[in-house]
DNA sequence: CGTTGATTTGACCCTAATCAACTTAGGTGG
DNA sequence: CCACCTAAGTTGATTAGGGTCAAATCAACG
């Protein structure tokens, strides 16, 4: 697993297109080791524990943050449940889409390691600098696609499809991330899973036990996922397969 | 309802956060009238008939859209049902969040008058115009943050609260654009608002009359609604009076 | 090894999907 | 302007799938 933060110090923006299926072109650096120096200057590097709350919704929006390691979710409770946005990952960006105060609320699914990058020097930064502009702007177009994803996800009406399609999605991320794909792996836990795929805790559950029975799956543990039958596996998940 | 397009000749580009309750902004051009001849002299203007197909999921993508006037649906085929992404009125852009190819197919929901701006063209201007790009971010973070509210909204699991969101949305929007608010107007089917919430056509029919049952609104024809009950209506829709 | 939180499972209920019949609203052509 | 046609929307009857609540396991950690 090829990881870029190591080669070279500072903030790491990755962008790839995770979702074409047979498509698994590798995630690239947005940023030049010139952009990353400068922002690694007025970045600090903060660490989260598992569980650790990061920002809230609401909270004065005072500094972007930029994984280095971990996973992070970003969620919003609302009529009292609480829904996941998005998982957040290496290179990933969080605390952008707002101005003035976080949109989401943010929490660690994993210990997280983060480079903290101040709003004022960032902005300071952009104005300077043609070039990440451009950079944010292919991001920003890619988490874009992401929520319209995810809501094509939500907008499934079959349990089984959505867990499908979500097990899709991380097994299309771990590959453009470059990682071994013969197990899909879960960071997060069932609570947010669900949270995240607009059903109950119990719901989900099911539907993992009914992939599982039907063989299309197996799972060596809580976070551990094999596919066992790749044809009904993407019958459930890919539209290719569902319009005929 | 004042249209800024009128005064000055251009493409057109507007933001404001709709989502806030009680805080109505009113929505403002980001583009400068200079940033607007220049984009002016690359674009053509473009009619589309209502019901008309404009893009297609797919397409090379060669130019954007902004709206002049009209509504325009972004939707995809998924699975044999037809999704809809997202509703676009005047100023928003379409076919940004695509590289290459369009993700979504679009069709106007009413007669749509627009530029349409050349892709290559574009990006040459971009390239010397450091403006534009801060523009497009702020542009593309208020398009994320409507994905992500979208998401939400397919999150809910009563029909009725999913209706009132949009409905709430719908009149937020109306009044982002200084257009009056006594009725809210649904320029678009019923079929692409059920598509909209993951919702059957029936289902979303039936949600309708729940509410005009219950009086909380009230329609005079298919396209005007009037919300008679307002602290139900909010209790529906609004995080704020669920979280109690 | 016990305690706590996470996950699974079960029983029951309710909502929205489905399928289908029916009504309405918009066009079209006479 | 009206009769007709078609697409859009409504309504009804039925059913399947997920919600809800609660009990039972399981897993992690001290």
């Amino acid at each position: 697993m090829p990881d870029e933060t190591k080669r070279t110090a500072g903030p790491a923006i990755y962008a790839v297109d995770p979702w074409v299926p047979g498509k698994p072109r590798v995630r690239h650096q947005l940023l030049s080791d010139d952009e990353r120096a400068l922002l690694a200057k007025i970045a600090s590097i903060v660490r989260f524990k598992k569980g650790e709350h990061i920002y809230d919704d609401g909270d004065a929006a005072d500094a972007v943050f930029n994984i280095i390691s971990g996973v992070v979710i970003a969620h919003r409770a609302f009529a009292e449940v609480e829904h996941v946005m998005s998982f957040l990952y290496q290179g990933d960006l969080l605390g952008l889409s707002e101005e003035g105060h976080y949109s989401n609320a943010a929490r660690a699914a994993t210990a997280v390691v983060a480079y903290k990058i101040p709003l004022p020097a960032l902005r300071r930064i952009l104005d300077n600098n043609a070039d990440l502009d451009l950079d944010l702007i292919v991001k920003l177009c890619e988490d874009l696609r992401a929520a319209q994803r995810h809501a094509l996800v939500l907008a499934q009406k079959r349990a089984t499809t959505k867990l499908a399609m979500f097990l899709e999605l991380q097994e299309h991320l771990q590959l453009a991330r470059g990682e071994p794909v013969l197990e899909i792996y879960l960071p997060m836990d069932r609570t947010s899973i669900a949270a995240y795929l607009g059903l109950t805790l119990a719901a989900l559950s099911r539907a993992f036990r009914t992939l599982v029975s039907k063989q299309i799956i197996s799972s060596r543990n809580r976070y551990h996922i094999k596919i066992l039958d790749r044809n009904a596996f993407n019958r459930l998940a890919d539209a290719r397969f569902n319009e005929t």
